[in-house]
DNA sequence: TATGAATGAGACTTCATTCAT
DNA sequence: TATGAATGAAGTCTCATTCAT
């Protein structure tokens, strides 16, 4: 468990429990989320989806906005996750950098539907859970900022190390606006 | 009265008080909107802003959509009326791609919430209404890449004409990055 | 409109439909409160009693708990009221005191359900409004410790000024007395 | 274990077990609904305090007013029992009446809360239940009722014997309004 | 006998929309 | 054309009770 989930109360008390029901709903709402936006998925059909009856799903939240919580902070892990476990660490630093860029639009464009759903639908957290989502967001960026700061200690790229924050962030958005161009193509 | 407005249907007859009052209705709205999301406003909050009843409010819609609706053309009217009005036409094809390039991006610093708030709420849209606004969008890049065309005429910029049309959209979706970076880096 | 429906928010403007509207509410809500309790009393039930639709009834008040204080306030409200109405103010100040415990006596037998709510369920209500309503009975207290001081006064009956609160407060309580009777004698 | 929680069904064939389990859930539950009232009171928090689970705490009663019941039951019991014991047998009748009044009062004053929740909530109970309550309020006038008329005897009171049972309720019920001058007075 | 996760009916409340005035 | 009270469907959430382990 993560902590932002622990960050939900729940009812129930075996924790590792909690864990596996909590993925099953976000399981179930991430998809119904992405097609019908937060506001209009009730709890009833996510708890359908769920399989389990709404009482149960109320065990392991206490409102609807904890599940779009739940939902927003899987999908930065899922991102989080596949970024990590592609990043490589051999000698060649640039190589890394192009590779993790490489890799990023890779899981950018996987995971396109939920990022949209991300800026859809963060405004809809209350301010504790949206501050969490936006350093998860940061996280991410630094990620990319370690990988550019090794090129700029090994001198295989030649910009200043204050200006390696600024790049992270342009090469996330660039990330962003890949995923975009979709919804701008209205390629549905 | 543009395209858009002219296909929600009014109970009034007199064309000169929709359009007034519809223009009442979107100021009411959009304000509400960008603060709270489409959702999470009421109608009866926008019939006070608008400072008549809620019956005559639907007098002049005739469901909660359309004030989206409404509120969506009414953002994307005022971005491009803004880019056409600061449009110039000199012989210099490149210095007028630049100006525009650099017009368009303080437009977008303008109407940041606003644009924000149609990448948020579009969704809510129906089919057709969603439609609209992509194409609305597609206009928009039109004139970009119209001007892009001239610079490819005229040789000052070296890429093949098919190619215009992807690099006008980069240039609108880097726009709108521009404006979502404020939301990502949580300057509220 | 007294001061304690002055309180409770409402969605209508109309202030006479509101007094108007709240009375029907209190009306069908006192029988139902008395017979079942206030826990066991749906709104529901409560606004097909009140002849309307459960958004009507909302529209006069905010919570189920603002019902209840409708009602205790009406409840206070009559007997005050009637106790008020029957005082006479002759010359003998003594018979004005035999009098008033009379009819006190009375009004209490007449509204012994009402004054069993009242002890039942004024604990449900919010600190704000329990202590409204506690005031509310203080003044009746005060009703009757004016009668007392002006026998004391006129020498009618020889106790001291500062005893008269506790009297009154004594004629209070043996009022209720006479009301619990029927609760402890089990006459259902 | 006496007659009254004789007659609420457990699963657990335990004669003794059943009895320390309920005197544990009547002391659970006791303080929580003096706090928050009956229904206020989950079934949940009170198997929380009773420190078992709620699939054990069920196996000792049936439905939530079975506690509600004890409860009932548990408050007449201790009345009654500390009333019994302070019970002095002299010589002096009339000594000994104005012994048990005393005690009678100092007891209630003990008991203030309880004697309160009983008049709140034997409203919840059943109708079967409710009579068995009212029944333990009237054995306990006829301890009062008892000592009255071995003073009528004696003639050391001069009463007629008929009188003696409203005069005990009216000693009763002066004992409770006595508690609940507490609580109009607002002294939380 | 003990556990606590699961159930599901039902509670309160909101709000887009209509309609009599 | 304008008003705003009335509607009622639908939404979120709670909790007494059960049952598999």
């Amino acid at each position: 468990m993560n902590s932002a989930t622990r960050r939900i109360k729940s009812r129930v008390k075996n924790k590792d429990l909690i864990e596996v029901r909590r993925n099953e709903i976000v399981k179930a709402a991430v998809e119904l989320f992405v097609k019908k936006g937060f506001h209009k998925t009730t709890v009833r059909e996510i708890s359908t989806e769920f399989g389990m009856s709404m009482g149960t799903l109320y065990d392991y939240i206490r409102t609807k906005e904890d599940i779009l919580y739940l939902v927003c902070d899987y999908i930065h892990n899922s991102t989080s996750n596949k970024l990590r476990s592609s990043l490589t660490e051999n000698s060649d630093s640039l190589k890394n950098l192009k590779d993790a860029i490489n890799d990023y639009f890779v899981i950018i464009d996987e995971l396109q539907d939920y990022l949209l759903l991300l800026y859809q639908e963060t405004k809809s957290l209350d301010k504790k859970a949206r501050k969490y989502i936006y350093n998860a967001e940061k996280e991410l960026t630094q990620l990319i900022e370690n990988i550019l700061l090794k090129c700029i200690n090994d001198k295989t790229i030649n910009i200043s190390r204050q200006k390696a924050n600024l790049v992270a962030h342009n090469i996330m958005v660039a990330g962003h606006m890949w995923a975009f161009r979709r919804w701008v193509l209205q390629k549905e």
